[in-house]
DNA sequence: AGAAGAAAAATGGCATACCATTTTTCAGAC
DNA sequence: GTCTGAAAAATGGTATGCCATTTTTCTTCT
């Protein structure tokens, strides 16, 4: 795909089922995966993170080093070294001898997230026009049409992986590590909120409008045109959390 | 300035003067400014992120833990966990049972760090155009003439300050604090290159004229214009570091 | 002299112990 | 009953110790 310079190959939190996993995680803690000779901070780490897009480290929730050390079979010193980087990714904040409580960004937060976002996939979309080659667009073309069978199955959990999966590659044929890095970053804050905006979410025939519109513009190579609409897209985004948030009434932020 | 809702209040590396400190830095190790109640790790990460940009620690360079430990008079502990935060923001990197290396990008990455940082930049400008106040406006207008007067007396160093005040203060009017995060990441990434390309830069008038263009549009509260000057500076600034690259070897990259 | 390999030193990874701060519990007074 | 404050428990912060891996040094053989 593309030819990326570098990547980050951390993080294996491909395939999330938000389904919050009712004992089966703890049993196995990280016990299956862990890749010999990797540091327990990066295993942990990793975890963590899935942990958290997962909500079985539920946001706004206190994380009580001890107790978690102790669920995850690991002592305290990388359990706190995977915090400190967690807290530098955003997903988690740290209080000074108050420990570390998982992050809840609050609308604002969300907004801001998303704007970021947005340029960052618009020169993710322009990069990518410009390096495609036809199996790389092939390929997003396969995950819009996995895309579609969600949604003509009303599988919104399919189609929200498909769609992450979207928008994802398309950053990754940009080529750009620090690119690819950035937008991973800011997608993985906004993994849970826009999960659950997803499911709520209204205007699924309007996505998937849009979605077509991306698809064609890439098939075109059409760069300008892929980066206008992939920032709007992520625009109607906002739009859709916003009202999800507005629905329910926030629970407390922060 | 602006109406940032939130601000990373972290990192006081302003006011860096890239020649290397002697033995004064040593002296005084974090002694004078450790602020009561501020974990350890922090101080440390902050130190260490000044110490890089400064290149008291120089790219490439590996670092030893219970040396550098007892350099700044603390355990391994913070040091270590300061480290972690260090790799998660770029600034080393990690290797595992073989220690940290402070980083060193080569051109490929420095090229898209700047393309990441064009886009930005584009997204600071224009929403900095359109929340900006007049006591905004005025505040870069004055760091602007000061960069003008570091331009007169053909100071670099000075000039050099003034010029990443003013892209980080108009970031800052933007009042998006994931921008303003993420801008100030990848600047730090950027630092010590940018540094040294500004020393050497032939086409300083042709930096000038651009920062006089960006002014007049932010005057005028022109987003578009200002978005789009933004982002062909750092073209610029590519082509300056580039041409800076070629005309030294390249001492290894990574 | 140079290559190969074993011993020694150094280094990073992790666990644990201890201290300071914070939070909770529980008396006792009003 | 609840407000106050002291004691107790819990929790985070930091230092240190030990083990495994890596790197360096020192033989030894060719």
């Amino acid at each position: 795909m593309g030819d990326p310079r570098a990547m980050n190959e951390d993080s294996p939190s491909e395939d999330m089922t938000l389904e919050r996993a009712p004992d089966a995680a703890a049993d196995k803690a990280l016990s299956g995966e862990v890749s010999p000779g990797e540091p327990l901070t990066k295993s942990v780490t990793n975890r963590l993170r899935d942990m958290i897009a997962q909500d079985e480290l539920p946001a706004g929730e206190r994380v009580r080093e001890r107790a978690l050390a102790e669920t995850l079979q690991v002592s305290r010193t990388p359990l706190r070294e995977a915090l400190k980087i967690l807290a530098t990714e955003g997903l988690v904040e740290l209080f000074p001898n108050r420990g570390a409580v998982v992050a809840k960004p609050d609308p604002a937060e969300v907004q801001d997230l998303l704007q970021v976002l947005g340029v960052l996939e618009a020169l993710g979309g322009e990069l990518a026009c410009a390096r495609a080659n036809d199996r790389d667009i092939a390929e997003v073309q396969a995950l819009h049409y996995e895309m579609l069978a969600a949604y003509a199955r009303k599988d919104r959990l399919a189609y929200f992986k498909a769609n992450q999966q979207i928008h994802k590659a398309i950053v990754a044929i940009s080529g750009n590590a620090s690119l690819i890095e950035t937008h991973g970053r800011i997608n993985a804050r906004l993994y849970r909120v826009r999960y659950r905006s997803n499911s709520r979410n209204t205007k699924w025939d309007v996505a998937i409008e849009e979605h077509e519109a991306i698809l064609t513009a890439l098939r075109a190579r059409d760069g300008a045109a892929l980066s206008q609409i992939l920032r709007s897209h992520l625009g109607s985004t906002w739009a859709n959390v916003r009202d999800g948030l507005d629905e329910l009434g926030q629970d407390k932020a922060g």
